[in-house]
DNA sequence: CTCTTGACCATGT
DNA sequence: AACATGGCCAAGA
């Protein structure tokens, strides 16, 4: 099991109208928020693999989402009722998604 | 194995 | 706020 694929399998996770950080990932896969960003860039089926829903810290949408950059992006999680506070950045107090394995 | 590419993060100036 | 730098690590050629 590769660690793209258990990031590919957590983004999946990710209710809709939610968003989940880099970070996040980073940790419950054991790796690092750069690979994280790298394994998305890479998605291979954004059909099923909901990575618009993925930001970074601060909330911000990454400038270089793979399939129709940040606007398209926005556009995407606008239409699931996610909250923006600034032009590139969502409302994490009400959007931010905590998997399980991470609650503890 | 070496080298490059990255949708990040923290820190310093 | 803007810019630069270092660390982190996986995948592909």
């Amino acid at each position: 099991m590769s660690v793209f694929s258990k990031v590919y399998r957590l983004v999946q996770n990710i209710p809709k109208g939610k968003v989940v950080t880099y970070g996040q990932i980073a940790r419950l896969t054991g790796t690092n928020p750069r690979v994280v960003g790298y394994a998305l860039h890479r998605n291979p089926d954004p059909k099923n693999i909901p990575c618009h829903r993925v930001v970074d810290k601060n909330g911000r949408l990454a400038l270089n989402y793979a399939f129709g950059g940040w606007r398209e992006q926005k556009r995407k999680l606008l239409s699931e009722g996610v909250k923006f506070k600034t032009g590139m950045g969502v409302d994490l107090n009400l959007c931010l998604f905590i998997p399980r394995r991470q609650r503890g």
